[in-house]
Parts: C-alpha cells; structure tokens; sequence
RNA sequence: GUGGAUGUAGCUCAGCUGGUAGAGCCCCGGAUUGUGACUCCGGUGGUCGCAGGUUCAAAACCUGUCAUCCACCCCA
C-alpha cells in the first residue's frame, strides 16, 4: 500500500462500524453535559498562533500545528478547548451570561508522535465553568464526571487531586527556587513512573539537590487516609516552613480549596477521590485545584482531566475571572471501552431500525408508503435499491450492517396489506400490519 | 525531536542459507430464483510500503525514505 492512499500520520479513517461506537460515546456525553446545564458554543478549529501560545507552556507550543495563510497570518490548529475558551469569553463576554457554562465536543490537533491512546487528530469533550472562584464549581464538575463515567458504565476508575497552590507552596518549603520549580515539578510528577531513584536523578540533572527531594517528601508524608485531616497536618507543615508571606497565604489558601472540596465530597457522593500531593499536570495555565481521571488497571494513562485556570481570561484582555473545566479524551475512552470488550463493536447495533424489500415493482408503492410512514414516526428505515432482490442476500446484507429487523414486502403482503417482519438474530418471522409495526417500534 | 520493533492479498499471517509468492478468513458465483450465520464446489484479488544499490537473479542482503506499533519527552 502506497503512502498516498494512507491518511496522514497520527489520523486515522472511521469505518460505519466504528462510527456507531464513537458516536454513541459522544452523545452519552454530549447528554451529560446538557443534563448538567452546559450549553453548547462553537469556535473555529484555528486560531492566531500566538493566541494559543500564550501560557500554554514550551512543550505543548512545540506540538502546535502552524501555518501561514495566504495573506502570511500565523495560525495554530487548536490544541484543546481551553485557550480558545479564553479568546472567546474575552471576545464575547458581554453577551454571555454568567457564570458561563459551556461545552464543546470537537477535534484537537497535536503534533507529536502517535502512541497508545495518542493521536495527533483526536476528539475531547470540554466542559467549563468561567465566572466564578467557588470551590462548588469544582464540585459540579467533578459530579458530572463521575454522571459521565456512569452512563458509559466505567467502574474501575480513580480520581486523583491536587492543587497548584499548594503545590507551590510546598516546593518554596522543601528550599527549591522559583527558577527550578518546573523542573522539579516535572520529574515528581513521574515518581509513579520511574520511582524515587529516578526522580532524584531527574532532580540532580536539573541542578536539584537529593535533600530538597527528600524534604519534599518529608512534607507530604501524611500517613493517614483521611485526607481532610492530611490536609490540615500539611497546612500546619508548610505554614511554619514557608517564610515568605505571599506564598504562604497562597498555601492556605490551596488547601482551603482542597479542604473544601473534600468536606463537600461525600454529600454528593464524591468521597472516593483521593488527594494526590505528587499529581502536577503540564499545562502552564492552572491556577488552583487540579485533577485527573484514569483507569485503575489499564496502560492508557488518565481519560479526563481539568483544573482550575483563574488567570487565563485576563490573559486574552477581560477582567479577571474564575474559571475551571474538565476535558475528557473522548479517543482514550473508546480506546479503553473496546480493549475491555473485545466485541464492543459487533455487539452494537446499527440506529437504522428496518431494513424494508419489495421483490418486484407490483409492490413498490406499498413498501414506499410503509417507509414514509416508518420515517414520520421518527423510526430509521432504510428501503432496499434492488431491483429484483435475491432475499438470501438481502438479509445478509441486513445483517452485516447490524440492522435488527427485515420487513419483506411481496404479493402476498401486498394483498393483505401487511408487512412480513423478520429479526435477524432469532430468525422469528411475523406478519403484522403497518399500524402493529409503528407501535412495536415506539 | 530521540531510541527499538515491524511493513507480503481487504484482514490475520507463512514464505529456511537470495532462484520473480502461499494459507486461513473475507469477497464474488454456484448447489439453493420468497429467507442469511453450518456444509460443499468454483472464482477474483499482490510491481512483497516506496526509491535506490549489490547480484546472472532480491519479498529476502545494504542504504535511504514513508508509515505503523512500542518507549522517551509531553499529554486526552
């Protein structure tokens, strides 16, 4: 196969069979959002590439699609939802209501290489709350998170918490300056990954001494596994630690906003998330909570994942604002749900509910009045193009496009102006009327 | 951007130390012109990812390139 006739690299094609899947799991999506009071707005898929630059950090700027236009402008296909949602509450904020409550399903563009659960055209699911500094927000978001998972029936999952400010905090504590604090921030956020080992080696090739690590841990050693109470021994910790004062009211004030959180948890039935003290996330522009959805047992990493990004509408010329969202990699989820079940796919049936043969042109009005009144009732009806069908094939045609039902329309039918109803799994046939059939599929 | 593995029919793959390709599944036709998943028979389909090179001769060896998978970086 030649490479021409290969979609770019990191993109994939979409057979109908897979279309069905993936369309399933956005709508379940997609019914949550609006379950939840979100509202749907649109945005263009490219934008200034220095728009979607700022503050996103190096990394994520590397793998920015760029290109001029013919005017010679500098675009970037949108990396993800949120430095657009900046753009657009900076753009449009007289017009929305506040707080903003918005989604978005729609593909993102990375250029990297393509990985497990990683492509570089891929769909997210947005959701966001702009408007407000309320540790509530949080809370909803995370709610509907967990409302998301359990309309796509995913159980073995965690929820992992933590927040910048804290983090910060501790990292000022532990005697790590401003300047390394990516750094060190980077390699703890892999201490699940390559161990304690490798993160002192990361730190020493920054430049990082093995007693700032070690003390870093020595503040997050909390033992107990009542976050609440961790929470309030860490607060304690880094308020005698910290000398300067700005950080050390941005400390409290991160753990506040966890204490908050987990005080509220349990009442809207939260109170399995955990908080994660080495949990750092890369984007540049979290401010406060931040946190991560993954599976507990399989290698595709986390699915869903926000934060809290209070300065990044300022960022784009509006006043400050509150703001937070969660972004759920809408790929990772499908790429989990058919590693689970292998028959994922087969298993799903097609939405078009008939599939309706006449065998001559004696009975095509008839199949054709069936169809129409099938369709106005809001049933998916596909009517047969041949002309004079060979039945056998027919229904397999039926099957492998995993419609469930065949309605066969000849003379016989015609007379009795019923219709010949076939389910193509248990093979049982009916002869009903038109009327029956409009009721059965309601 | 870096490293490793892999590219042979629509799919999964076989093809030994070089002698210009095979199986199963799928697909198409028939046994079966108002009834499909099983069976049987027959058939279509490949410049062996692409481009060079070595050789009398390359799917095989060498180089480059593109793509896929895995890992790093980073991330949904």
């Amino acid at each position: 196969m030649g490479e021409l006739v290969q979609p770019p690299k990191g993109t994939r094609d979409f057979l109908p069979e897979e279309m069905i899947l993936r369309r399933k799991v956005m709508e379940a999506i997609r019914e949550c959002f609006v379950l939840y009071g979100f509202v749907e707005i649109d945005s263009p898929v490219f934008e200034y590439f220095e728009l979607l630059s700022r503050k996103c950090g190096e990394e994520i700027e590397k793998e920015i699609y760029t290109f001029k236009d013919k005017a010679d402008r500098k675009l970037g296909l949108r990396f993800e939802f949120t430095s657009p949602l900046g753009r657009y509450y900076a753009t449009n904020r007289e017009k929305l209501t506040k707080p903003f409550k918005r989604y978005a399903i729609g593909k993102v563009y990375r250029y990297e290489n393509p990985q497990t659960g990683r492509y570089r055209e891929f769909y997210q699911a947005d959701a966001d709350i702009i408007g407000s500094y309320s540790m509530n927000v949080e809370l909803e978001l995370l709610n509907l998170a967990v409302f998301v998972l359990a309309k796509l029936e995913f159980d073995d999952y965690e929820i992992v918490i933590n927040n910048r400010k804290v983090l910060d905090g501790i990292i000022n504590a532990a005697g790590i300056g401003e300047s390394k604090k990516d750094a060190a921030l980077r390699a703890l956020d892999k201490t699940a990954k390559i161990g304690e080992a490798g993160v002192i080696k990361e730190f020493k090739e920054n430049g990082i001494n093995e007693e700032n690590y070690r003390s870093f841990m020595r503040f997050i050693d909390l033992g107990g596994l009542d976050d609440v109470k961790n929470l309030s021994i860490l607060k304690e910790r880094v308020n005698e630690a910290v000398k300067d004062e700005s950080v050390r009211n941005k400390t409290a004030e991160g753990i506040e906003e966890l204490l908050s959180i987990f005080e509220n948890a349990g009442a809207i039935g939260l109170d399995f998330i955990k908080y994660d003290p080495l949990l750092v996330r890369g984007l540049g522009y979290y401010t406060g909570p931040i946190f991560e959805i993954k599976s507990k047992d399989l290698s595709i990493g986390s699915f869903a994942a926000g934060g809290r990004y209070d300065n990044l509408v300022e960022l784009y010329g509006a006043r400050p604002e509150g703001a937070c969202g969660i972004s759920f990699g809408v790929e990772r989820i499908i790429d989990i749900i058919m590693q689970r079940d292998e028959n994922a796919l087969k298993s799903l049936s097609s939405p078009v509910k008939l599939y309706i043969v006449y065998l001559s042109e004696n009975e095509r009005l008839f199949a054709y009045n069936a169809a129409r009144a099938l369709r106005l009732n809001g049933i998916s009806v596909e009517l047969s193009v041949s002309v004079s069908p060979n039945i056998s094939k027919e229904i397999k045609y039926a099957d492998k496009k995993k419609i469930e039902y065949v309605a066969i329309i000849g003379e016989k039918e015609v007379d009795e102006k019923k219709l010949t109803i076939k389910n193509i799994k248990t093979r049982e046939e009916k002869l009903i009327s038109l009327e029956k059939l409009l009721k059965f599929f309601k």
